[in-house]
DNA sequence: TTGAAAGCGCTAACAT
DNA sequence: ATGTTAGCGCTTTCAA
């Protein structure tokens, strides 16, 4: 392996100037910084990093952790970071805590000994308080949240518009001509479901319809809940559903269907998450948005800038035939 | 920061002695060793990886590099390999080249400079051939290829049984009554294509029906290129398709279903990967499974053993609507 | 069983 | 514009 000191023996010069002139320092003349590039090009010298790491004190390396990399939401927050990241020279080392608090923990320590430049953080399921964060990362390294956020902790916080989106997408419904808009409400220990909830509550408040609590529907993120939720939307009179995530809005539509109910004709869906089912399926689910790559990328720019507000990310309503009168 | 040296003078010792006794040395004295430890934990101390690293040469840090990684199959072989990878103490640095031959290279410079331990390496389409691979990683950084590999490198290959994969789709085509069976073949660039070509081809010579030329189709792995696709294999008679991918194999039904053909009565669909959208589109993709977790999982094995030989994943078809007659 | 000493390769304050 | 110097924190011979 080539080292500077090699190059500056080669050059007859000393180490300072040629890691001046390879890191970009004006304070070279620019006939030397020439001949060392040259000569750095020739013996195919490559800066050591782990040695430049130590000196300066931290790496270029910025750690991403995530419940599961697996999931479409983070693998693509995980691209838009990465691709900004990569850009301004960082590398990005990732680690899942497959939603435990100890493997968060774990992760955390793992970044800190490895003195990465930041963190990019959403929460574990399993992390019901910040301690530990603050603990393990202490006052040195930058944090940035997203999705999941303590808003307890200090950094740049990235998340999603949950209540306009949902108020969006029941206005959406209204307009189409539902009458009476129920909710699949999801899980109230998280922030995004709640603001999600209070949306569609408002949507229907301003305009003066009814939104109690005989038609919100709790803790329905997957098919069947789903599915049950729906049934007892129908009874309670609903003849649509603001759905908090896309599985709970894929179980109610086959209920519905399978009761002979007609969509969108009959009973008007939305969903939440746009996965990519939704686009796939027939009828085509209407969903709204996140925008997953686009938080990846305000991630990183926070870090990179060290901006420590919160930025909302803006949510899509993607009208498909599930709610579209007009189909 | 807590370092060795301050345990020491803590201690009135020396570095060394605490160096070996916190690297689990045997030629420490189980007393002292005790009282190093003690000391250790009660100081806050955590080892300074980077100087760790730069002494010893290496560093913890396996990297991974992959096309995309928010393509379901690769985040899940990188989730394969991060389970074992982090019980056996490394961290895993991902890396993604878009498919591009430059970012590859900047992927394994990047990587080099960080005198990673390993590489985990699914190579991009762009990267026709591996000369660079070897170049940049040289000797002395084991590699570890995975499901698209370059078979003129050293180390171990994790890839997925492609020809009897292939083989198997044709055949359940063949056994549903289709009569002329092309193939959506993917880049030639790519074993893992190519195989899955032979496999169909052989399906089909093996029971004396014609695999020509002017039924297969190159180059096709997403939707717009899959649907392109299917509508030359319609005008050349085909009434099945074997798709080496999932996207390609969507776009295909997409272009089909609009010119009012019936699937799967009229024309049945294999697609390949088991992307999450085939089983909840309509109709349901039928689909040649990977095992990407699997495929993770025994890629980090044979870096952390040191083994070099060829591992073969098994396939799995999964039988669903698109081309199943009796459904 | 422990210590002394050297150095991994780089950077940066300070001098010239 | 360049050189001198010192040291980041750790590991590892070699010596005691």
């Amino acid at each position: 392996m080539v080292t500077i000191t090699q190059i500056a023996a080669a050059l007859g010069i000393t180490p300072s100037t040629v890691s001046r002139a390879l890191s970009g320092s004006p304070r070279v003349k620019e006939e030397t910084r020439l001949a060392i590039e040259q000569k750095a090009a020739e013996l195919g010298y490559e800066r050591n990093i782990m040695a430049s790491n130590l000196r300066k004190g931290r790496s270029d390396i910025v750690g991403v952790v995530v419940p599961r990399i697996h999931r479409e939401f983070f693998s693509n927050v995980i691209s838009g970071a990465e691709s900004l990241l990569n850009e301004a020279g960082y590398s990005v080392l990732i680690c899942q805590t497959h939603e435990r608090f100890e493997d968060e923990v774990k992760a955390l320590r793992t970044l800190r000994n490895n003195r990465v430049a930041g963190v990019l953080l959403s929460h574990a399921i399993g992390s019901s308080d910040s301690a530990h964060i603050r603990d393990i990362l202490g006052r040195d390294i930058p944090l940035v949240q997203f999705d999941r956020v303590f808003s307890d902790l200090p950094g740049a916080k990235v998340v999603s518009n949950n209540f306009q989106g949902a108020y969006e997408a029941t206005a959406h419904l209204v307009a189409q001509g539902y009458r009476r808009i129920g909710t699949l409400a999801g899980y109230m220990s998280s922030e995004a479901y709640e603001q999600r909830l209070v949306g569609w509550r408002q949507a229907l408040l301003d305009i003066g319809r009814s939104a109690g609590e005989e038609i919100v529907f709790y803790d329905t993120i997957v098919p069947e809940t789903g599915r049950e939720a729906a049934m007892k939307a129908l009874s309670a009179g609903c003849d649509a559903l603001y759905c908090a995530g896309d599985f709970s809005a894929l179980g109610a539509i086959e209920a519905l269907r399978s009761c002979g109910v007609r969509i969108p004709q009959d009973f008007g869906i939305v969903g939440t998450a746009n996965e990519s089912f939704t686009a796939l399926m027939t009828p085509s689910m209407s969903s709204l948005a996140l925008n997953p790559y686009e938080m990846g990328r305000r991630a990183a720019e926070a870090f990179l800038n060290g901006d420590d507000g919160t930025i909302v990310v803006p949510m899509e309503l993607k009208i498909r035939e599930s709610s579209n009168h007009s189909l």
